[in-house]
DNA sequence: TTCTGCTATATGTAACTCACATATGTACAG
DNA sequence: CTGTACATATGTGAGTTACATATAGCAGAA
C-alpha cells in the first residue's frame, strides 16, 4: 500500500506496471495481480491517486495513475508510522538475544 | 504470536499474565483479550506450548503455558523472520528518503 | 489465419484475521 | 451484597488475502 504511493511518488505508472516494480521495492517474488488493482481503486477513493485512462500509447488500454497531494501526505504519515515499527522490531530482537 | 513465545521462554506464565506483559513488549497499549486466549491454543495444537491447570494457587482457576522445544525452534524462525522484515523497511525508508 | 503468449485490467470467492462484544466464574474490598 | 479485579473463553461482523477466473488488445510464430 505504501509501496504503490512510494512508487507513484517517484512517477506515474499504470498498474502493469506498479506489478512489476513492486517485487525489487518490497522484497516479495509474488504480487496478487487482482488485489493490486482493487487497492488502486481504494486509493483513489480515500482521494490518494488519481487516475486517467491513458489512449495515447499502442496495446491495451491502461489506466495510468497518479499521486495526489493528500497522496504524498498519507505517504508521509506511512513512513512515520513504518520507522516507529522499525523500531519496535529493534527492541524486540534486542529482547531476543539477551538470552539467546 | 512470536511475542507470546519470547515472553514463554523468559518464563512460564497463564494467559493473564501474557495479557499485563504483552504491551509493554510490543508497544500497543490495547491487545484483545478473547484473541489472545484464542492464540494460546493454536500455538498448543501447533505443539508450540503446552500448558496445564494451576490448582495450586488461590483465586480464579489459571492454565499455565510452557515454552515447548518446538516453540523455541519457532521463536528462532520468528526472530529471522523479523530480521528480514527489518531490513526490508530500512530499504523502503532509504528509498523514501532518498528525494523526501 | 489461427494459435500462443505477453500486456493490461478486473471480478468472484473461500479462508483467515481482527476488533468488539458478550459470557462465566472466583475472590476480595467497601 | 455490590462493585471491581482476576481469569478464561465464545460469538460474530468486517476487513484482508490468496487463488482462480474473465476479458481484451496486440505481436510473432506456425
Amino acid at each position: 500500500m505504501a509501496a504503490l504511493l512510494l512508487l507513484l511518488r517517484e512517477r506515474k505508472a499504470h498498474g502493469y506496471d506498479l506489478l512489476e516494480r513492486l517485487p525489487e521495492l518490497i522484497g516479495e517474488e509474488r504480487v496478487d495481480v487482482g488485489n493490486l488493482y482493487r487497492v488502486l481503486r481504494a486509493l483513489e477513493e480515500q482521494g490518494l491517486v488519481s487516475s486517467e485512462w491513458d489512449e495515447s500509447l499502442p496495446g491495451p488500454a491502461k489506466r495510468t495513475y497518479e499521486l495526489t497531494d493528500a497522496g504524498g501526505d498519507a505517504l508521509e504519515r506511512w513512513a512515520t508510522s513504518l520507522a516507529e515499527t522499525r523500531t519496535r522490531i529493534d527492541r524486540f530482537l534486542q529482547r531476543f538475544q539477551e538470552r539467546g
